[in-house]
DNA sequence: CTATGTGATAGAAATAATTACTAATTACAT
DNA sequence: ATGTAATTAGTAATTATTTCTATCACATAG
């Protein structure tokens, strides 16, 4: 009788999270896109777009906006920063928890009502300091 | 005889970094180039993204992404984080600096090679605590 | 088992934000 | 004053994402 979460599980939505929790890349919708049609070529790129939203207002997986144009996707919901490379993109994990609760800073400093933070890292990966490497 | 920087100051130009520096808004490009045409109603909305662009990457401005779908821009480049207002989107300024180094923190956690960290709040602006007030 | 309602899907079209293109104009060094 | 490369307005193109629509899948009622 009440406001159910209605949630169907479908094959498309499975396979999208499973494939997510498998990866640790932070892949886009469209790198999503890609990955899945190899194993099921009918899917649809709407239907990816669909079902990351779904799933990260769920609080199922993470929408991360880690700045560049496209939004990335985080199976792993502990709470943890990332880094992007400045150079190509990609995006790595990092655990760094702040020593003292920055929300409560903050909220010294404004007028706004600070619900949480989000602590981000630009950085060049592993990959791209090779090549920057090679070119010097 | 050296790579110069040939930053030519034209009219439009100027015209933007002075109304820039004059809001503490963080306006999107479009709404710089709403405020620009009256004073100046010929300018170009794409004059207004490329002169943003220029300006940010010659560190004269601060380009930022704090979510949402449009980037936002701010006159002050001294280090300061931002709070975004869930509902509405405005955002405002937050001086917290942490009291220690959290580039150095980060870089023993990963191997990317960390160049600088990015904090931003999330929260809710005084105007919207004060709807949600008033529908409560 | 069949009907029915509701959510989900594929595929295409639409929208929003930003960037690129082009011919005309302008800033600035000489 | 003049040559020239940078910049402009206006428009077209691109990119990422969302919406639309007809069809499909699945749980439940009869």
């Amino acid at each position: 009788m009440e406001a159910k979460n209605k949630l169907r599980m479908t094959k498309q939505r499975q396979v999208i999270l499973e494939e997510l929790r498998k990866v640790k890349t932070h892949p886009t919708a469209d790198d999503m896109y890609q990955m899945l049609r190899k194993k099921m070529p009918k899917i649809s790129l709407g239907t990816v777009y669909r079902n990351l939203e779904i799933l990260s207002e769920s609080g199922i997986i993470q929408k991360l906006d880690v700045g560049g144009t496209q939004k990335r996707f985080d199976g792993d919901i502990t709470i943890h920063s990332h880094v992007r490379c400045v150079d190509c993109g990609r995006v790595g994990d990092i655990d760094v928890t702040p020593k003292y609760n920055l929300e409560e800073e903050a909220q010294k400093m404004t007028d706004f009502m600070i619900f949480r933070h989000r602590l981000e890292f630009t950085g060049l990966c592993p990959i791209c300091q090779h090549k920057k490497k090679a070119t010097a």
